[in-house]
RNA sequence: CGGGGCAUGGCGCAGUCUGGUAGCGCAUCUGCUUUGGGAGCAGAGGGUCGGCGGUUCGAAUCCGUCUGCCCCGACCA
């Protein structure tokens, strides 16, 4: 492509509605442009990253045996009242009328169509395991749009749903798929990661997250280098320490402790480390009352693992400071365990503790030298908290890191859910009804492209993973007007790249050097050879790798071999 | 949804408090000079100042209202 055929225009300054560095670059490079919240048009050099990224899953799922179909974007309301989901779904339904007032919706996802489809052409066990998959847009009216295309509301997502007569079936497509991912996002140049994760609202079994690291990522996502342990923060669960409690040696005191409601406010005051803290948060119980949850002044409550505890509302929903100071007598700030009527649950690593300080269920004042056993009776204990960076990995190698991670894809097992609310079953070899048990496996494919922008940048602009870059290779011209000798041998290059199958993008505006080599750097391309007439004199070319900097100059006639050597082989 | 902020040419902003008919930088167009990391000079085009209503001789500016966009939202215990 000749970049003076394409109306790019490029931004120096910074557009104040973009907060993430992928939303930022995007709009500055001209590849993205917003038109109301959450929806976006893609540029055609953005485009070109989009349908790259398509590709390369649409090529690794038609390997792994799925089959691509189409199902509409707008659905109607029957299938989503016939699993429930049309009251469920709640807002995040993007909800219509035709002219004949019958209710649709903007589909944010597919199950109930797959389902729909899969219970009409799917009759016979013999017919089974069938996983199809489509590349759709999806509508998810979410309450906040941000982040550009990390959390927009339209995108572009690629999702599949596997159909089977028993568990092994099942179980062998969720391995397919999970492998296909990990080829898909290798194939893409992306640091990525996958870990455990929590099924969620879909509902089902086992579920992984595939996660592209950046430290912008809106997932926590906890691991360890030796072993092969990694899931999602909510989900990482946090073991028991090992060691026993110390023996009580302090006696029990009240400290006063003014209007000191923080941990941080009270270990200041009296001296001591947060880890030599409690803290108690009180929350709804199941039955309508309240529960207190106990934990170490350094960790963080889990709320999904609080959740899932018996006796505990779910969701999670933090007592008010009035419901506190009815049950407690306190403020918030000064609960503490010690002497409290409400059900205490302790975190493992709370429960371990000695000599500790807490709040005295009085305002202003705090308990130091507080024992469980001897001033609070021994409690239930619990896996509460957030596990942090050093924590015991549960896979029994080490210690655990934490890193930031960018949800690019996501894969269930979903078991009967759908097929059963809606019928969908076949006749198995005994000639029996069986409903069909389900995987699902997605990917957001325009999130990833943003996840990689996320991932891949500097001070200059983007630097494209070359499978993903909107081209291969850049041209830059140096004042072609000025110079004929120049123009023909960039439109010659130009040529032959081209016709050993190299995407090539040639800059051959009418433009100043130092405008083409900043666009050239902001747009991305991984190479970039600028042609001169400094360096045509010498019957050379200049290289210039986008990721480090480096530079190389070319012999005229051996530019093309090289470039096909940097790009390595064609994906087969 | 709750809280906060913003809305002035394609982009970034000033002007609003203290009302007098709109300005700067970038971008765009023309010409000349320049030409290896976002050039200089001269000129030009482009704005219902988010919409509607009100106050006023007069509104970007004051008042009301609506809309749009952006940010934050258990983590205090």
């Amino acid at each position: 492509m000749r970049l003076s055929q394409l109306p790019l225009t490029t931004f120096k300054e910074v557009p104040a509605e973009a907060e993430v560095i992928s939303h930022q670059l995007m709009l500055r490079a001209g590849m993205l442009r917003r038109l109301a919240s959450g929806l976006f048009t893609w540029m055609p050099l953005g485009l070109r990253v989009l349908r790259k990224v398509e590709q390369v899953v649409r090529e690794e799922m038609d390997r792994a045996g799925a089959l691509e179909l189409l199902m509409p974007a707008v659905q109607p309301a029957e299938l989503w009242q016939e699993t429930g989901r049309w009251d469920l779904y709640g807002n995040l339904l993007l909800r219509m009328r035709d002219r004949h007032e019958r209710e649709f919706c903007f589909g944010p996802t597919h199950e109930e169509v797959i389902t729909d489809i899969a219970r009409r052409e799917l009759k016979s066990y013999r017919q089974l395991p069938v996983n199809y998959y489509q590349i759709q847009t999806k509508f998810r009216d979410e309450i906040r749009p941000r982040f550009g295309l990390m959390r927009a509301r339209e995108f572009l997502m690629k999702d599949a749903y596997s159909f089977h007569l028993d568990h092994a079936s099942l179980q062998k497509t969720y391995e397919a798929m999970a492998d296909a991912y990990a080829t898909i996002f290798t194939r893409l140049g992306l640091r990525f990661r996958p870990v455990e994760a929590d099924s969620g609202e879909i509902g089902g079994a086992r579920s992984q997250e595939f996660h592209v690291l950046a430290d912008s990522g809106e997932d926590a996502i906890v691991y360890c280098d030796a072993d092969d342990f990694a899931a999602n923060l909510e989900m990482a669960p946090a073991l028991a320490p090992a060691t026993p409690r110390s023996a009580a040696t302090q006696r029990l005191d009240k400290v006063s402790t003014p209007n000191q409601r923080t941990i941080d406010e009270v270990c200041d005051l009296l001296d001591i480390p947060a880890q030599q803290c409690l803290k108690t948060l009180v929350v709804a119980a199941a039955d309508g009352g309240l529960i207190a949850l106990v934990l170490r002044g350094d960790h963080e409550l889990n709320p999904i693992k609080a959740a899932a505890l018996p006796g505990v509302a779910a969701p999670l929903r933090l007592a008010d400071a009035a419901e506190v100071q009815a049950a407690a007598g306190c403020p918030p700030g000064f609960i503490g365990p010690v002497g409290v009527t409400l059900p205490v649950i302790a975190d493992h690593s709370a429960a371990v503790l000695a000599d500790f300080v807490c709040g005295a269920n009085e305002d202003g004042f705090h308990l130091a030298g507080a024992n469980w056993g001897r001033d609070i009776p021994e409690p239930e204990t619990a896996d509460l908290r957030n596990v942090v960076a050093g924590d015991p990995s549960p896979g029994g190698g080490g210690p655990v890191r934490i890193a930031r991670g960018i949800e690019v894809g996501h894969i269930f097992e979903l078991g009967d859910k759908y097929s059963r609310a809606m019928n969908a079953s076949v006749l198995d070899q005994d000639g029996k009804e069986s409903p069909m048990l389900m995987g699902c496996y997605g990917i957001g494919v325009s999130r990833i492209v943003a996840a990689a922008i996320e991932q891949n940048h500097d001070d200059n602009g983007i630097i494209w993973p070359e499978p993903m870059a909107p081209f291969q290779v850049v041209i830059v011209v140096l004042n072609p007007k000025k110079s004929e000798s120049v123009t023909a041998a960039a439109d010659a290059l130009y040529d032959d790249l081209q016709n050993a199958g190299v995407e090539v993008l040639v800059d051959d505006r009418k433009a100043r050097p130092g405008v083409k080599f900043a666009d050239a750097d902001l747009l991305g391309m991984p190479h970039r050879l600028t042609v001169g007439e400094r360096g045509l004199a010498a019957g050379q070319v200049e290289y210039r790798e986008r990721r480090s900097g480096a530079e190389e100059k070319l012999a005229l006639d051996d530019v093309v071999k090289f470039i096909q050597a940097k790009l390595g082989p064609a994906p087969a």
